[in-house]
DNA sequence: ATTAGTCGGTTCATTATTTGAACCATTGGT
DNA sequence: ACCAATGGTTCAAATAATGAACCGACTAAT
């Protein structure tokens, strides 16, 4: 491994729990010599990629990183990096996979990509308006919203976009219980006929759900196999994108 | 020089106009090896630091920053940013430094920092509301504001908080062209009474103005030699603050 | 008051990594 | 067909990274 990457390591173990790490504590994350973490920690600060917080003490992460992310952001805007991801875990799936922004009580699927590999696919409209209640993507965002949102949502109409659409409150809570249990939500034919989706939320910097990643596959598809593939691969996705983004899951949060 | 240093140092050739750069070129800017800028970016690569585009072609920033970005906003709230900046200008004129943002059409002095130097020094109401044609700060954003803001601001009635305001849209258009020309604005007792002023423009990841940082005195203590310092700090420190906040100078604002 | 265990930071001989000139294989322009 | 770029690779020589031991300062416990 080269010095490079060693150094590159020690800005990983900065997290929201520990935004301070001391010289030592640092030597023992990483598992390398004090005087070595010392001296890259010496040139990460000269580089403004880490700083010291008082006079002699605990690091920090540095000042370089708001402008460094508005040239990212410039040169690969977000509908980018959505999309990438979308894209593998279409491959990853050979279903339907898309992306819903929450604005403000809509949410919006914005970005989808579909996979070549079946004749028959779930396709999707352009900024299709999706419900909350009815969705995959919607209970994923609804597990994780506010409680306040959460219960004005179910405290409104359910409106029925099927026959197997849940409009009872009761039932859905049940099922955000369980959504919250696996970190990921699942609907079958709730929104369209046929159509059986998983979604995992994204989150923001708060830990606010800002949308969510889905997968949607035909009913008749949906077997045992490519259901845990689609489970597991939506949610690795969605804590990818919600990595790549600058979010970060709740606590709350399951690991999968 | 050490590795990390050198390695690091390849970031800060992306920029806005250049955010792809070849080996080749990345070995030209940095005066390194080309084998060695090789080495370096594959690391950089590794870690998310950099990717590369296509198949084998240019370099560009990686996805790492959106996440250390918000770390850091965590750690370090921006209000704590600005606040450095403003004690550093505060220690090095020896008056009265204050930050301005523009909120909607109007220009809030949010925070602020006193010298101990003086016993006379201008002081600051909490989230005072600055007059955009009559003082420093206001001229400094006006200035590099869109011109159809600039153009409503001008055409609304024009307030004299003092018997010195400059009230004339000609007088102050030409006012503006001088801010354009020096990237600094200067206001003379426009606002207060016996206030003379400097600011600087302070700009977001668009190129737009999105506040202002300036450094206010006494009239009777701005003296040439004050000013020549006062000037020379303030432009400093808005350039500074802009990077900070990850923003960028447009093309037309000049280099001290 | 003494001790023992931290902490951040430093030293320097040993070691392993980095370095760079020369070298490919491709590509695009003339 | 050629030339001059490009990105990428090789390997002996040069250099920088490493780590055990050490320092002084501090804290908590004895």
């Amino acid at each position: 491994m080269g010095t490079v990457t060693k150094a590159l390591q020690l800005l990983t173990f900065f997290s929201r729990a520990q935004p301070l790490i001391g010289l030592s504590d640092m030597a023992r994350l990483s598992g390398m010599n004090k005087a070595t973490v010392h001296r890259m920690l010496g040139e990460l600060q000269a580089a403004g990629f880490v700083e010291q917080v008082g006079a002699g003490r605990h690091y920090r992460l540095g000042p370089v990183y708001m402008r460094l992310a508005a040239l990212r952001e410039h040169a690969v805007p977000l509908r980018d990096v959505v999309g990438a991801v979308l894209q593998k875990l279409c491959d990853e799936t050979q279903e339907t996979a898309h992306f819903s922004l929450l604005q403000g009580t809509q949410l919006v699927a914005t970005t989808h990509a579909y996979s070549p590999h079946h004749g028959t696919r779930v396709t999707m409209e352009d900024a299709q308006i999706l419900t909350l209640h009815g969705t995959s993507s919607g209970l994923a965002v609804l597990a994780y919203a506010s409680p306040d949102f959460a219960r004005a949502v179910l405290e409104a109409p359910l409106p029925a976009r099927t026959k197997h659409t849940i409009t009872d409150p009761d039932e859905l809570r049940a099922k955000l219980a369980q959504v919250q249990k696996n970190g990921i939500a699942e609907s079958i034919s709730g929104f369209e006929e046929d159509v059986h989706s998983h979604a995992a939320p994204i989150f923001d910097a708060q830990g606010q759900p800002l949308g969510a990643i889905a997968v949607a596959a035909p009913v008749a598809r949906m077997d045992d196999t490519l259901r845990q593939t689609v489970r597991r691969a939506t949610q690795q996705a969605g804590l990818h994108l919600t990595r790549l983004l600058g979010g970060f899951p709740p606590d709350t949060y399951p690991t999968p």
